[in-house]
DNA sequence: ACACGTTACGGCAACCGTAAGGATT
DNA sequence: AATCCTTACGGTTGCCGTAACGTGT
């Protein structure tokens, strides 16, 4: 099979018209030049370039050969940029991709810009999972993670979880709740698939059938919207609704019993070579400010 | 810079639908398929190949880069095609190449058909010497050398060299003539460049001034018809005359004081690949048949 | 147990750079 | 002498096959 190196050498001494040339121009030695013209026409069993003194030019054969090799290098040139033209795809979870990537994925794409264009994907938990089953995206950023195989799970942060009522509410003048109390007020669901009630189930003991369910919305902005208008409480990441709690529109409450926190991954294929964007990406979270930042 | 025979098996990966098959395919063992796999996608940074049981199939990465490694496959195949189908171009001197080397052309071709199609190219000996410099011809077939550098010559064959005179000639119930005898008739000389002047000069001693000059005439044929419409007498090649002396058109004697022969040279560049056509053709001229056959 | 792919390892060749050696101008 | 290419050589790396090892069916 061709070394494409060599052609690569190939057309540099035509181009340049010398080894010597040829060489600087590569960045290689000189003596490697001669080697590498050497073992092409080895390779191809045919005579390519004509050594002459001052002037290096082709054989007939190396004439036939060389619109091949420029081809060759053109399109092995493409393929490269066709990949890094891509760059990387992060899938985030709603929550996470809108409250908390974006400023970290943009000082990622101005730290570390050769890992070309930083393209982030926005959906739910579980679409983002089957996205990292298809290699749609890179690297995933979500609340939960089932261990499946083929992948690698990093916690990324410890997120705090708040209740959040209305400033018309009886609680809106407290920090806190306690479990009893939370499961009295109908609780609004939000995005399917974020973890919330395993949350609760792990950490405070309750089962999804105890609670007081209001109305299952789709995003965490009607969320906010519906607790605006009094339709019940919920459950939300802090970060999620930090703009209303400093105006005043929402308030925030922790739980009494345990405050509770939800793990978010960052999730990669277990195959990916070591150099990749989205391998950087994840080492890039790594030193993220702390949880509550 | 990309390794070909790595995106070769990538694209077998992906056609045979898994290492194993790709393994056998492509004649390697598995592990080397692992192996190439993995450069590769360290090579671009990208992972390529969803191992999965029973299915490998492309990542997004490694659909986007498929059609790029196709193509360079497709003309890495074409290139070397293209030398192939040049094939193997011999120049020959006049008399070497119409009257010597015809049955041997076809014989090379068939005994190392691998070499690809072979062409004859017959022209002066000073021409096919430029098209040598020129890299227009692969092996010269000639009937003199300067020993010029940046080739190699070898001897091929020792070719008698007889007088030709017409059925009437006084001269033509005999075996041989002598040098005086010679030099009294008028000697017809054929195509320039085939070293006929430098033969008398070196094994007679007969200067080119010495000689009763008769018509300079272009070619071998030439000659022949001139000498057997009485213009003179002739020095050619046995091998060329074998048709006329067996017919009775023409006579050949001998030179008396010393039988003539002269040394026909195939002369090949010294930068060839050892397994060139060249060389093999080269190769294939040694055991020719000895002089005078 | 089987089928597939990966890891580990050892031998061999490829590769590159430095240094020295022609050859030509 | 200067320029240009080739040869020689050693250290490093790449490459491939055999064998042993996971892993999922």
């Amino acid at each position: 099979m061709l070394n494409l190196a060599q052609v690569e050498t190939f057309v540099a001494v035509v181009e340049q018209g010398g080894f010597h040339e040829a060489a600087r121009h590569l960045g290689v030695s000189q003596p490697t030049v001669t080697q590498h013209i050497k073992k092409l026409e080895a390779d191809l069993v045919r005579p390519l370039i004509v050594r002459a003194h001052g002037s290096a030019g082709t054989t007939s054969h190396g004439a036939a050969f060389l619109p091949f090799a420029r081809t060759l290098l053109r399109i092995a040139g493409r393929a490269r940029a066709a990949l890094d033209s891509r760059g990387l795809v992060i899938g985030a979870s709603s929550n996470i991709g809108v409250y908390l990537l974006q400023p970290l994925v943009k000082a990622f794409a101005e730290a570390l810009p050769d890992f070309g264009p930083v393209d982030l994907r926005i959906a739910g938990n579980p679409d983002i999972a089957r996205r990292l089953e298809d290699s749609e995206v890179d690297i995933g950023l979500m609340e939960w993670w089932d261990d499946r195989p083929g992948f690698e799970a990093q916690v990324w942060r410890e997120e705090p979880v708040v209740v959040i009522v209305p400033p018309d509410h009886p609680w809106a003048g407290r920090a806190s709740v306690d479990k009893a109390e939370l499961l009295a007020e109908p609780l609004i669901g939000g995005e399917p698939g974020t973890g919330t009630a395993r949350l609760l189930e792990r950490e405070l003991g309750i089962a999804p059938e105890a609670l007081k369910a209001g109305p299952q919305l789709g995003s965490t902005e009607a969320v906010k919207q519906a607790v605006r208008a009094g339709l019940g409480v919920s459950l939300t990441l802090e970060s999620a609704v930090r703009d209303e709690t400093a105006s005043g529109a929402l308030h925030a409450l922790s739980v009494r019993e345990r405050p509770l926190a939800k793990s978010l991954y960052a999730i990669l294929a277990d195959n990916l070579p070591a150099a990749s964007p989205a391998r950087a990406f994840g080492e890039f979270l790594r030193p993220a400010a702390p949880a509550g930042v």
